[in-house]
DNA sequence: CATGAATGAGTCTTCATTCAT
DNA sequence: GATGAATGAAGACTCATTCAT
């Protein structure tokens, strides 16, 4: 993602800097923020204390940076997902089936995300909130816009707006993910997301 | 709620642990958890410090309190819109009604729930997220229940398993419901419930 | 001890009184002035804290009470040891008997005692041991009086002044009970108590 | 004592360590471990609170280390005066010497140190009390070995055991100095050691 | 330019003491 | 007079941040 014509010495901070917030998400992720001190994310990044503070003004800007990247990284995969010339329900079944995959390839960001996303913000800070419900929401347009075109070639019945339809297949994927989060054995997110669809398609879908 | 038979001492003592237990959800919707001291709490409780520790052991268990006494009116409510003998449409329709209700006159207490709830608790502790998972999942119980009685009467498709309905329904509620939190202007929680029913029966209903 | 001519009320107090410092004694023994709270001292005496209050003002004066009382027991007992008619070296060999007697019967005095009489006393307050220091001084002149007899009566020669001896031989006893008192087993108090008049008594060098 | 070779780093932080063990060991003996603060220690060894915990794990680990630093110089340089080939008799006259010497020159470590060797340390922790003791009891059997050596070769008679007989010069030794201590003026421990040698090795009984 | 030692404000918690009942 | 709930000062310890080397 880097990109390489920048000036070798820009790169290697680029480098550096990624290595960071590695270290970072993993240990935020598994302890929480403020259960992580400074000193404990320089070992593990193997930087010293000072350094970090070279990349980021504190803390609380590094950890916004994290949550911010992985968000990018998140949204950028899942809107990637609706986009294209497939037919409309190929491209939910595409959401929900990557949706899933970055789940389980992601499981520490996924963490970090939810805590963001549902409240914990309001322990750290309300400003990086603001930024990520802007990408979460400019997904949901995008997706809303998958139902209205599907509306509008008639494949789907006007049954709801089409940003609440939007919302609404967000809330269910992610209703289903968080119980194969909890529980991988018990509650596997479908192979096949055919049980999302059903429950939303099967009344959606014109006859 | 309170017994009020119990011995004068005994009521002044619950009232007490009461106006703790509001300045606590206070403060720490508001702030989180990890920013808000123990002095800051007797501050707006209007306690010494020490009487805080009369009452909860330590920080830790004054919020699992808070969290589980919050969590349990929560769910007592919402179990009780879907229980008595109405039709199983009018259960989900009040359901949807009842838990926005509670939503929107406990904002504050929402927060915290949510923050809870969704993956914040990595933050705090691990043993109270189960606790508070398990009441959830009872409630999700008692509400696949309504859906699979539903179908036994053939007023339902089965075009899900009972449980994963109750789960989308819960969902899909829970993503209104947060828009709404996030701006009220924008995004009124449906006065009649009908946007999410109907999404998720247009299709289920037996023809 | 109490006189029993007392007004009932004067007595019961009295008794009260010692019930608290009993009490105390096994705690303070046990754990230590600064490891135990009024709250476990008033617990144990079976009396409300406030009632503790009404006996000693405060908690060092509750600690002083207990040492000054349990000194006074133990040396009333040794000096009683070298009162009467009996030969002086007698008196010796009873002195010590009956110190170690007190030992034996008094660990738990005794490890408080010494702590007070060994520095340790640095670490409350000044004025108690100052008191300490004048009845064990006053015990050293009586025990110094006996070898100053003896020698009047020459049966001791003067290898020392009398004040000398009195603190040898008490040093002497303290060292051999603290070396019992920290392994009886290895090293038990001569049940006779010869070793120790031998050390004193005998004269070391070879004629 | 430090080794000279040492990085200058290290040089540095063991001159710290020293300066923190000096304001502590001040602190300390002049009001007790209990009534010393952190704070007090930080200000007076002209340290950050948190520097101190560099060095330390915490509060009782320092005193740990200032007690056992001052036990080892102690007992180094007793044992190093009963050492070498002198006669037997001077060997324990300058014992008594070098002890008092130490006593005179380090009145504030010797407070410490007794209340730490006579019962204080129930006060706080057990297991401090167990390094020193075996310390001492080293001690002890060094200078019983001296009078074993001096009945061997006849310069003294076998009035008691060895061992019996180094306890008891040792904790005259220390009845005097504790004297001494008390109150320098009236009771001066002997430039010449001899009266507490006189009353050792003279035989009291008139023959 | 990187380092990490030093800093000290701020945290949770305990406990001697008071005083309304 | 007895009680023990309430108080809040004070303590040990942590950790984000700075800055001399």
């Amino acid at each position: 993602m880097e990109n390489q014509s920048l000036p070798r010495r820009e790169r290697e901070k680029l480098r550096q800097r990624q290595e960071i917030l590695t270290a970072t998400l993993l240990l935020f992720s598994k302890k929480g923020y403020h259960n992580v001190s400074m000193r404990e994310i320089a070992a593990k990044a193997e930087f010293a204390i000072g350094t970090l503070y070279k990349f980021f003004r504190n803390k609380e800007e590094l950890y916004k940076a994290l949550i911010l990247e992985q968000a990018d990284r998140f949204h950028e995969a899942v809107t990637e997902a609706i986009g294209g010339n497939a037919d409309e329900i190929d491209k939910l079944r595409t959401f929900i089936r990557v949706k899933g995959e970055i789940f389980r390839s992601n499981m520490t960001t996924i963490r970090l995300y939810f805590a963001e996303t549902r409240g914990a913000s309001l322990n750290v800070m309300a400003g990086l909130d603001l930024e990520i419900r802007e990408r979460h929401r400019n997904f949901l347009l995008s997706l809303a816009s998958v139902f209205e075109h599907g509306m509008q070639q008639k494949h789907f019945r006007p049954i709801a707006a089409p940003f609440h339809l939007a919302v609404a297949l967000d809330s269910m994927t992610n209703a289903f993910l968080s119980l194969w989060l909890e529980d991988p054995q018990r509650y596997p997110y479908p192979e096949e997301p055919d049980t999302i669809l059903n429950i939303l398609l099967e009344g959606l879908v014109n006859p």
